[in-house]
DNA sequence: TGACGAGTCAAACGCTTGTTTAATACAGTC
DNA sequence: GACTGTATTAAACAAGCGTTTGACTCGTCA
């Protein structure tokens, strides 16, 4: 075979996850990917086991970027303010999942194990969402002036991330509300929103210490 | 045949729609569908005319429900000041997407369509989510004393929805969050919390006129 | 009574799916 | 140069899928 200069495995990896995220696991089949991806059909049981095998690789790998995500959405805030931290976790996340950067296809991978779970979803949890949640309920508690594990700074928190998911709804929300568009302009517009909703929503719940 | 009292037609059509909102309908089988129901592997041919019109029946039938929602959530409030609407808005939902009525099946089959687009998402979009966001926005922008079509007021009125998608994480949430029990007093702090945070929200983006 | 349409049934039909096989090529090692 | 383990290939495999078929059972109506 006239491969380039990737490997076949690695072609394969980065093929079926593009792919897994379009359309899903169920509507992608391997001699799907494996046309794609330049490779034969036996490509996908060699180097995975299988095509679970290759669906848990693909969450490996997504899992992987998505805790680099978490680190660089705790990074940008480092030594400010509780509300400077919330701002630049919020923006941090509109920013990728917009698809600024360009690895949008892992959260709409995210969103199809929430919708969907699979066995890959306890993976997902303890890596992923669980960090996330303990470092957004740390500076929400902040703000708002109570304990991280209080019941409505909890609430809060999910608040603040239930609406990063609205703006995967890409074929829907053109239809529903104007904007849509991901120009820099408008994903800093949409990050300012989010902050600005949150921060006022959170600081309702301000308890004076 | 020993049939119930219920149509075969009908059979099948409540028991797919139960199993498309539990499994998705890729992993869902014509074979499984007819044996829960208590029909022939044919029944869903003759009566639909195959897989994919027994799930148009099945998205017809969620959507006069989902307006049946829209319009309850809209009743609730009538009479009220904007607050009260809003209030009555969130409470409505909170309680059917949580289950307390019978009709949870409903809010899984939106999700997967909004995750995993199919043809009947226009249907959707036109019959459920246009409505529903053009009341919310009218309420919205009487709080926030601005137009409806202002930007502002839509974004708002896409946080205040986007919050309701996060409850049915239904595998993920008690994982990463404490609660997750739908007693009719945790779903009532749950709705008065989306309230609050929401209200507050769109306060702080109020205009004087 | 006999013809007719609607509904149901077991069985079978193609087709696609994920997976396996056996052959082949190739690089490194003794 | 024979041996070994890795990687790739075309072809075949068995199972499951949605769908179709033709016979059969009714209730209805002329």
């Amino acid at each position: 075979m006239v491969t380039g200069d990737q490997e076949t495995r690695e072609r394969v990896l980065n093929t079926a996850a593009r792919l897994f995220a379009e359309r899903g696991v169920e509507r992608v089949t391997v001699r799907d990917i494996c046309q794609q991806a330049h490779a034969n059909v036996a490509a996908v049981n060699y180097h995975f086991g299988g095509k679970d095998g290759l669906y848990t690789a693909v969450m490996e790998l997504a899992i992987g970027v998505m805790r680099s995500t978490t680190e660089a959405a705790r990074d940008a805030g480092a030594g400010q303010s509780a509300e400077g931290r919330l701002r630049a976790y919020i923006a941090t996340f509109v920013d990728r999942v917009t698809g600024s950067g360009r690895d949008t296809w892992i959260h709409h991978l995210l969103m199809r194990e929430l919708a969907d779970p699979t066995p890959a979803l306890t993976l997902v949890v303890e890596q992923v969402l669980k960090p996330r949640m303990e470092y957004l309920c740390g500076t929400i508690a902040e703000i708002a002036g109570r304990l991280p594990d209080d019941a409505v700074v909890v609430r809060c928190a999910l608040s603040v991330q239930s609406q990063f998911h609205a703006l995967l709804w890409n074929q829907a929300l053109p239809r529903i509300a104007t904007g849509g568009d991901t120009t820099p302009a408008s994903v800093a517009a949409i990050a300012e929103h989010i902050t600005a909703f949150s921060l006022a929503g959170v600081r309702g719940f301000a308890q004076s210490r």
